[in-house]
DNA sequence: GTAATTAAGTCAAGACAATTGACTTAATAA
DNA sequence: TTATTAAGTCAATTGTCTTGACTTAATTAC
């Protein structure tokens, strides 16, 4: 009788969904193509011009978008282009790595503003969420001294670190890593800094990033595969992050390079830390990518070799990646060395013949993306903007 | 000054989006649940009693749902459940296979209702469309004097064929499905039959086929693995059929087993195709699945090793997904006999450990679906039902 | 047995956001 | 100079969900 098991149903929605989502179309529409006028908005979005009079109105008023000069475009009146203004949002982006961390403010158009960084000590979150909330302060602060509104115009506080989440570690893990994983990390974050906090891991901060000021700007099907430590794939499907059921989607180092007995992980060929592993470096050392910068451009032996079959791996990858998810692009990007994805890129040519090559190709099968440790923090930070402002299918259902 | 470039925005949307989504919602919780009160409905759409009741009493005015007899659940007034009507919409479903065109039609819930199969002749679509239109129409006439309103409750007419789609053919395909592939069968069909039209591959219409009335029930988050001639992945992700920027995603019959010179595609190895070749069995064959049946339960030599090798690829094949999407469950199915997939599941066992090993784990990680001749041709039909009344994304847009 | 409580469901008015169609403004083309 | 074209606004309308009070019908408590 009194059966209370869940009921299971998506969520409707009702007329702020169906505001909400206009808005986001608007500045998504902006973002995408640069400076529109009403009129363009309206034909683009599919709405009224009387709608998006409205809206815009509404955008200007909170500070999001302004005019710019009037236009001549022939016959009829001018019209008046709006563009996003940078400082209608801002949002801070954390990265959380095995030694360091980074933390970055950036705007509504992804121009950073601000860039710190930390060594994290030892002995895992419990000494070193400290370091992390000092941090943040810090770049508030700055932040605050740049622009005066960006206190109140803050959207959000995203964080980044390795995946996969969720899973039982193996122990062999120096950094505490998987103590950072357990550590209810969100919860602290948004206490001690009073922000609403996001999560996610390094490949899919870095495909944010991508999308919003990189090589995915304006992709709606794009896999960004991401060399640092590890190795991961972040997603773009449909226009949106995917991050699977339990937020481990594209987590691809430990795809297994070949069937049966005595396969490796991707992660084990494919990674910064098999480069550190095959040279022998010290991946606490500071001056780490100076060191890898200076062999790769002396052009040392064991480099060419990792780069060699590395890049096989790659080839590979890009190979999986395009028959499974049929991608308009795939973009190579990592907090390597920029000098190493370039040597990777060449390397990796020719790509394996798959069904990504089209007859109706516009964008290349594989480009380089954004090769630069700050990368992730500032996917990091992409993340609340995001979040805020683009269009995605549950900002228009309630709750 | 003309600057011509297209401008690139999502749709907005209005009230009738948001009306089309909310219809939509609650056909979507009556399904998952089963029959569902409207104060029930409403506490799970987060909707009003008041939004609820209307939707329903204009569902139930256009034959969709029903009401059933009322049930006391303790104080208060009694509820009365609403349940989806059968008979409230139909839909054609059509698989285009090597030599086997076989149509179906289903009921709104997915009952399948009639269906029929015919050969195909060789010499491809110029000859083979005749057959099938004329299958469609054998289909719909059986239909109609089941289901007498049959006609005007029709949806659609969804196609299935094997993919991938817009790729050069490499000339070894004796049944001419390259031919078919680049024939204009979307348009033929529509104007054939009248019919709103959509096609998917293989693999996807299994997929959707799991989703209705399989194992993929209530899942957001699926990836069906179809062994059929050859292999194919169908995905769910985030509620919806993926399908790629071109159609492809999920062909994973052409994934490398393993990186460097010397690799086979997955198709070679673990589908039916590979499987007739290595038994010398002729695929068009009219009593193929019947030899297997023996040959499996008679427990021939040949079919061993090939289970042995196939279900090695294919554990490799559910690690790779696990990896790669992160879904709740793995569901292996296919046009195979269904003796067959049971082998293959049972030699697939134990699993290789993968990310989707979880304390909080309720569905298994790999599940048997639909092995059956005739799944393609119920997920294909089950296409247009699930594009007429499931929730989408785009279903709330403009256009 | 009566009253209180709880829950399902309806009624009618209200609020919100997009739409409609006429109008204004300002440019180019004839 | 006039006609045409296009951007953008004004005011009224429409469609859909929400609100709050109300009705109905069951169980529980006294």
């Amino acid at each position: 009788m009194n059966d209370t098991r869940p009921i299971r149903a998506k969520s409707g929605t009702n007329h702020e969904g169906t505001s909400a989502h206009n808005r986001r179309v608007m500045i998504d529409a902006l973002r995408v193509n640069g400076a529109l006028s009403r009129a363009d908005l309206a034909r683009a979005t599919r709405l009224t011009k009387q709608t998006v009079s409205n809206i815009i109105d509404e955008l200007e008023s909170d500070g999001l978008v302004t005019s710019q000069q009037t236009v001549r475009n022939g016959r009829g009146q001018p019209s008046t282009p709006y563009a996003l203004v940078p400082e209608g949002a801002f949002a801070i982006g954390l990265q959380i790595d095995r030694h360091m961390t980074r933390a970055i403010a950036v705007d509504l158009v992804g121009n950073v503003l601000v860039r710190l960084e930390a060594k994290l000590p030892s002995g895992g979150p419990t000494t070193g969420i400290r370091v992390i909330l000092d941090l943040i302060a810090a770049v508030r602060r700055r932040l605050a001294a740049i622009a005066t509104q960006s206190e109140q115009r803050l959207v959000g506080l995203g964080a980044a670190m390795p995946g996969p989440f969720g899973l039982a570690g193996n122990g062999d893990d120096p950094w505490m890593m998987e103590a950072w994983q357990k550590f209810p990390l969100l919860e602290t974050l948004a206490v001690g800094t009073g922000l609403d906090v996001s999560i996610q891991n390094d490949a899919a901060a870095a495909t944010i990033a991508e999308r919003m000021v990189g090589a995915a700007h304006g992709l709606d099907h794009a896999v960004c595969l991401y060399i640092g430590y590890g190795i991961g794939a972040g997603l773009i499907l449909g226009g949106e992050l995917y991050t699977g059921a339990n937020g481990n989607a594209g987590e691809i180092g430990m795809a297994l390079l070949a069937v049966g007995g005595k396969s490796t992980p991707l992660e084990h060929r494919a990674s910064l830390a098999s480069l550190y592993q095959y040279l022998s470096l010290d991946p606490a050392d500071p001056i780490l990518y100076a060191k890898i910068h200076d062999l790769v451009s002396t052009g040392d032996r064991r480099i060419v070799e990792w780069v060699e079959t590395a890049a096989s791996d790659l080839r590979w990858s890009v190979h999986l990646i395009e028959t499974v998810f049929d991608p308009q692009t795939v973009i190579l990007c990592g907090s390597a060395p920029r000098i190493l994805v370039d040597r990777l890129i060449a390397a990796m040519g020719p790509l394996l013949p798959s069904l990504a090559e089209r007859p109706d190709r516009t964008v290349p099968r594989l480009q380089v993306g954004m090769a630069d440790p700050w990368s992730v923090a500032l996917g990091a930070a992409a993340g609340p903007i995001s979040l805020e402002f683009d269009p995605r299918y549950a900002a228009i259902l309630k709750d």
